[in-house]
DNA sequence: AAAGGCTGTCGAAGCGCTTCGACACCTATG
DNA sequence: CATAGGTGTCGAAGCGCTTCGACAGCCTTT
């Protein structure tokens, strides 16, 4: 193993040349660097991780927690994995891969031993119990999703309550007066992870502003949880034309039972996803949808880690503004809602006059 | 931040006596550790991560590389990175996660640092440049994935050639003589990824002996990509009753497309996936379908890092049987082959006599 | 021509831990 | 009763790096 010290006597230079070298603290004349540089490729030096935390006691590591569930879409926490791996090579970190199950003796030992300059918590709860402790470590911390009470904390999330008004406003332009929400599993709503019922809200109350009817279900993913489901929503609102859906593995389900009982997408039945563009594009139809921007959420959480380490505050809370794309699932509402049976009208509705957004 | 040194100024020992009671290297008289370990609770001692890798040379970190790519089913490449994760920390250890982004320079770096102690590669290709690096560390590592040239390596990964053997063999059982396979998306075969080439070679060797026809097909995910393959095949062979699934975003439109077809599965068509058990059951019909054993696959892999770190060498390629698990898209091949036109016969054939098996 | 300010380099002091040899004390053994 | 062999504890020497203060040499400035 190569050292420093190896380093120096090749280059003919003392040790603490070549860490200015290498760390650009201090200027170094030209041509002592070169040889010093020409040093270090020749002898394959590699700086020691364990020595350079120690005497500098910074790790040039960034902590991720990630979550163990398994109830919610995964790619989405993958991509944010990457992102979060990628962007900060970028800038010469490295990322220590946690899952939630340690709990939070896992943030008492990341501060505790130094193994990472800061952290960066996923799928966090509305009351995470991981929070008090942030607080009090002297290490910057970002968070993705957004807890009840922020205070102290750099948060990253998509604006899930701007995204359940887009949704219900884009159905509502479209002339729909009766929707149904199809959500994450109930244990998600359980475990109060927030984003869910966020945009539940941002829904409801723009809802209320349009004269809109929601009728929320959560629902379990695959074909027999929807099934029930559906039934129940058409039981209970047959004039139902309008779907949201906020659960990946519920959206394939709901576009083959709705085929199956001869309600057209979009000419008797609009659909909404909140999903990741993939889903969306691979879907039986190509789903009109707000996209989860994972990879921006990943960069934008390590890039603010960073600002904040290098001791420059920044903002608080960053929600990304959602952005809604038109597909092939949404379209005017029928002109008369489907009749009690069950069996929808198969003519088009002509596009509805009355404009909610002046 | 409490140091070693305190906790024994608290204690009333020396500095080595409390390295001792961590560590466990040297015996302790009992009154002594339980006074040291009272200490460490009042105090809330953590030892310091770089401390202690530089003293020991050994910085209990094992590193992850996980593939960049999307076009491989991701959900598996998180249940391994999970699985991993949560075994290495029952064993002591912290898992880095790199992604394969940085390409053979992220091993120079690793092992070149000491960063980690060990290196776990996923997604490893059938001459992978990073394997020469690997062979000349002295760092333990273990391939999820099977290369060409195995010399030197340990590897974990499913059996897939006995994976497609066991596909066609369930079909041939049921009487099918005319299968064909949707294969992962072209770019996972040009870039030799090798489990996908394994299945079929597997799959074609047993066919050949069962005599039973085989047409493959790489295909993308998506209903579009589908809705070509799916007409050339039966195009080329319209007898075609059995269908080998590798992909686990054509599941669903394979189904869809067959039910579209009015070919009824398992009645017309039999399905075999090979895919995650939760894919399997969420689909529009229960699959048939070998599992991959992802979470096996990481905590295996970890456990063989760690006999390796302890300097038990450990067998060399551990490949885990595949289990078929018969569900509902899976049945006797019907009478007769659909005729040329491709509308399939209604009714359903008796169940072959033939046993490929003795 | 002397004083002051830069620039580039060095030496040395740790960072907090592990680990080796030393040693004091205690118990079995001849 | 002296000796050998355990135990349990301590002191000290690093591990490889960063960083601070010092200082030599040079260029300005007065």
């Amino acid at each position: 193993m190569v050292t420093l010290a190896e380093v120096a006597q090749h280059a003919g230079v003392s040790a603490s040349t070549v860490s200015y070298v290498l760390s650009g603290k201090r200027s170094i004349s030209a041509t002592t660097r070169q040889r010093v540089e020409q040093s270090i490729r020749e002898l394959g030096y590699h700086p020691n991780a364990g020595a350079r935390a120690l005497a500098s006691s910074r790790s040039n590591i960034i902590a991720l927690v990630i979550p163990l569930r398994t109830d919610m879409y995964v790619p989405v926490m993958m991509e944010i994995a990457i992102a979060v791996a990628t962007t900060a090579r970028t800038h010469g970190y490295d990322v220590l891969l946690l899952t939630g199950e340690e709990g939070p003796e896992a943030v008492r030992r990341v501060t505790g031993s130094g193994l990472a300059d800061a952290m960066i918590l996923m799928d966090v709860e509305l009351d995470d119990e991981r929070l008090p402790l942030l607080r009090q470590a002297d290490q910057p911390s970002v968070l993705i999703g957004l807890p009840a009470d922020t205070t102290g904390m750099t948060c990253v999330d998509l604006d899930f309550t701007a995204t359940g008004a887009l949704c219900v406003e884009h159905l509502a332009e479209l002339g729909h007066r009766d929707i149904a929400v199809i959500g994450e599993a109930p244990a998600v709503y359980e475990r109060h992870t927030g984003f869910a019922e966020r945009t539940l809200d941002g829904l409801r109350s723009r809802a209320r502003e349009l004269g809109v009817r929601v009728l929320h279900r959560p629902c379990e993913g695959g074909y027999d949880a929807l099934t029930v489901t559906l039934a129940r929503v058409f039981d209970e609102r047959p004039g139902t034309t309008g779907f949201v859906v906020q659960n990946e593995s519920a959206v394939e389900p709901l576009l083959a039972l709705l085929r199956q009982q001869g309600r057209a997408v979009p000419e008797d039945v609009s659909v909404v996803a909140v999903c990741p563009d993939q889903v969306a594009v691979q879907a039986s139809v190509r789903l009109t949808s707000v996209a989860i921007p994972a990879q921006e959420m990943g960069r934008r959480a390590v890039e603010h880690l960073l600002t904040k380490l290098e001791g420059r505050g920044s903002e608080d809370i960053v929600l990304l503004a959602p952005e809604l794309v038109v597909r092939a699932s949404t379209g005017p509402a029928p002109a008369a809602p489907p009749d009690a049976a069950g069996r929808p009208h198969a003519a088009r509705a002509p596009r509805s006059a009355r404009r909610p957004h002046p």
